[in-house]
DNA sequence: TTGCTGACCGACG
DNA sequence: CCGTCGGCCAGCA
């Protein structure tokens, strides 16, 4: 029975709201799978997180998938881009500097969900 | 159904 | 510094 459909800005389910915080992240800001998943209660499930992120362009919905590097600052998914060299393009057009795969100052750059929302 | 893999992270030796 | 292991959970043969 259809009971009380509780799709508020909120979706309980782990893709989905791996795919908002990430659309969440400022331009030009960058942050990090396990901070996603910390924030989401997944302590340990960054690999969740990264596995959201191979599934998100079936979403309807752009998400910033460059906009998420492993904690040390690199572009561990790159790979999976289209061509492999956007997601670094896509940084440098926000103003991120990327030497050899690396976000350059990461952690000035890097956004917290768990501080900033 | 089981077993392995995966855009990860942290701990241990 | 390097290799290895456990944990997290979804998808697929």
């Amino acid at each position: 029975m259809a009971k009380t459909i509780k799709l508020s800005e909120e979706n309980k389910d782990f893709f989905d709201h791996v795919y908002q915080v990430v659309r969440l992240i400022p331009h030009g800001r960058v942050t990090s799978y396990g901070a996603i998943a910390n924030y989401l209660g997944r302590k340990g499930g960054a690999r969740m997180v990264g596995w959201a992120m191979n599934a998100s362009h079936t979403q309807t919905e752009q998400v910033p998938a460059h906009r998420v590097v492993n904690r040390l600052g690199l572009l561990s998914g790159k790979a999976h881009f289209s061509p492999p060299d956007m997601m670094e393009k896509q940084l440098i057009a926000e103003g991120i500097v990327v030497i050899d795969d690396q976000i350059h100052d990461f952690k000035n750059h890097f956004w917290n969900p768990l501080v900033e929302l």
